[in-house]
DNA sequence: TGTAAGAGCGCG
DNA sequence: AAAGCGCGCTCTTACA
């Protein structure tokens, strides 16, 4: 991930021919050909290659050792089939995502350069969502694409060697121009590992234990009962409710009748959500909030979900790197990002594999730290709970207010607890605060910010802006005066939060990037493969899942302990690579998990 | 009949 | 207890 190690890395391009292009094929996926480019220092091709598509796996397996940068338009496309494959690439770009961050970047903000890339719609292309249908196949021989499930994006970025050629000297040129390019350069590298890491998770798949995933809805739900009908123990609790209400044919499914079913029984709510039902003491609030319980249960992660999503006892969700604005991952299709913490018995090593879950402790607090330099905050949080650090440093009473105060700082609250605690921070934590606050300034009067390595946040909309106008009218009314200044408030939080989860999101990326190099470097084991007919890297520890600030690892037994270094050595390589000798550390919460499955 | 919007809740 | 930020998914209801 560094500077240097990238300056001996040579680049090669892939693209599609660009007659097959012309073809009007839907190029990659039915390409014959594809052209690797090699580009020397200056971005000028020194080599040139044309070979079938089927020999793309032993082209790239060829370099393996060697420091290869492999540049493409759109990791989904192109990198599934080399799994397939069994070949892994180490580094890449990923073009796609790689000019998302450009074309919007502050730091090329009024360079010619950045201009002329933002210029070239054609790349300015939204993720590919759906892809399952496309999962295990060998992209370069599917002639039919799409089918009822599957929504093909409408708009899809180019796939032949040109406009790959193109696309690769705008940015180089945008990069160099930009204030701030190595920081650019580190982005754009942790991004396009994370396209990496988002295929090759999804190849391997999450071990599931389905027989486990069943006890727990069976002890929740009861049975599983005819499609269509309800669980056994979800109509039993629906009868308490309903004796409780006094209402024998209340309709619990349907929030406005439930609504009038508790007004009906004296329970004075004016929405059906579960904070404010327990707020109430009544007799039915009970078994009503354990009924919804068991139907959200049972509607995000029942017996439908496990037949869609888990397969051959691997849950395959699909990641979005990147589709979030300020730079989390985001999902489609599966519900990655939202597991219970009640299912996670479910993850299951297989026979002599184990996992490896991990955590950081208060990232986005660290990132804040380690981007404002505030030496007090780093001392509160250097080489313990941050939280508790504050209590210890006699800011806070308790825990508990620390976590609000902190979170109220990062979310811009001015309510309540959170509001009465903030300010003292402000005192303590100087530098922090003032980060915050100026990103909130510039959000408020609709600015823009920019992470640690150069994300940048969108403009506010149209809509906004008129609402600003509206509100700054010498003849405003009131109401477009309140509502120029809540929408000015609102787009102030973003800024304010943008620049810490979207920094945190960095720092998660270099932790992701580092710690696959890490893995990939493990030695296969002589031990049964996660899966008989997986790709190459389950024969070694390698990663499964990612979510925003934990990773888990799969690892055979004997390789527990050298991954579970890995995976702490890549937290702090991912600390010194974006803040150098900042003094900011990032503890890491780790677990090798204790049980594998039975057998 | 099909889509959009809102409610509600899971995750960080 | 939420609040204050960012998401996805399912269900119901409203509406074309």
């Amino acid at each position: 991930m560094s500077s240097e190690a990238e300056a001996g890395a040579s680049v090669w391009l892939l693209g599609t021919r660009p007659e097959d292009t012309a073809s009007g094929l839907p190029a990659p996926h039915s390409a014959r050909g594809v052209v690797a480019v090699e580009l020397d220092g200056a971005g000028e091709p020194s080599a040139r290659r044309e070979f079938d598509a089927s020999e793309l796996p032993g082209f790239v397996r060829a370099r393996a050792g060697r420091p290869t940068r492999f540049a493409f338009s759109d990791t989904p496309l192109w990198y599934p089939p080399l799994l397939a494959a069994g070949v892994t690439i180490e580094r890449s770009r990923d073009l796609r995502l790689a000019h998302a961050i450009l074309a919007g970047a502050q730091a090329l903000a009024g360079a010619p350069e950045g201009r002329a890339l933002a210029a070239a719609q054609e790349w300015a292309a939204p993720p590919l969502t759906e892809v399952e249908d496309l999962r295990g196949e060998a992209l370069f021989d599917v002639e039919e694409f799409g089918s009822e499930r599957r929504r093909a994006r409408t708009k899809q970025v180019p796939h032949d060697i040109d406009s790959a050629l193109a696309e690769y000297r705008r940015q180089e040129r945008a990069i160099a121009a930009s204030a701030q390019p190595a920081r650019l350069r580190l982005l754009l590298a942790a991004e396009s590992a994370g396209g990496l890491v988002a295929a090759e998770m999804q190849a391997a798949g999450v071990p599931w234990d389905v027989a486990e995933h069943d006890r727990i809805l069976a002890e929740h739900l009861g049975p599983r009962p005819m499609e269509g009908a309800k669980p056994a123990k979800m109509l039993e609790v629906a009868q308490e409710v309903r004796a409780a209400l006094g209402d024998p044919r209340a309709n619990l499914d349907s929030p406005p009748r439930l609504l009038q079913a508790l007004r009906n029984a004296g329970i004075n709510v004016a929405s059906t959500s579960k904070w404010e039902l327990r707020e109430h003491d009544h007799s039915a609030v009970e078994p009503l909030l354990r009924y919804k319980k068991q139907a959200r249960l049972l509607a995000a992660n029942g017996w439908n979900w496990l037949d869609e999503w888990v397969r051959d006892g691997r849950y395959r969700p699909v990641y979005v790197p990147g589709g979030v604005v300020t730079g989390r991952w985001a999902a489609s299709g599966g519900g990655a990002l939202q597991i219970p913490r009640q299912l996670r018995p479910a993850l299951r090593a297989d026979p002599g594999w184990t996992l490896i879950s991990a955590d950081v402790a208060q990232l986005e607090p660290r990132a804040l730290t380690a981007m404002s330099g505030d030496r007090a905050m780093a001392e509160a949080g250097r080489g313990r709970d941050l939280y508790s650090g504050l209590v210890e440093e006699g800011i806070v009473g308790t825990r508990q207010e620390a976590k609000i105060a902190v979170l109220g700082a990062m979310y811009g609250s001015t309510t309540g607890e959170s509001g009465r605690l903030v300010p003292r921070l402000r005192t303590s934590f100087p530098a922090a605060m003032a980060l915050v606050d100026s990103a909130a300034e510039v959000g408020r009067r609709g600015g823009r910010v920019s992470t640690w390595l150069g994300r940048t946040s969108p403009e506010p909309d149209e809509r906004w802006r008129e609402a600003q106008a509206r509100g700054n009218r010498f003849d405003a009314s009131p109401q477009d005066e309140n509502r120029a200044r809540r929408a000015a408030g609102d787009w102030g939080r973003f800024t304010r939060n943008f620049v810490v989860q979207g920094t945190a999101a960095e720092w998660a990326l270099a932790w992701l990037a580092d710690l696959r190099l890490r893995l990939a470097q493990l030695p296969a084991t002589g031990g049964e493969p996660a899966r008989a007919s997986g790709p190459v890297f389950e024969r070694r520890a390698h990663l499964v899942f990612f979510l925003h600030d934990e990773v888990i690892v799969h690892a055979p037994l004997e390789q527990a302990e050298v991954a579970a270094q890995a995976i702490r050595e890549a937290a702090a390589s991912a600390g010194r690579v974006m803040f150098g000798q900042a003094p900011v550390d990032f503890p890491l919460d780790l677990t090798v998990a204790e049980r594998a499955a039975k057998g």
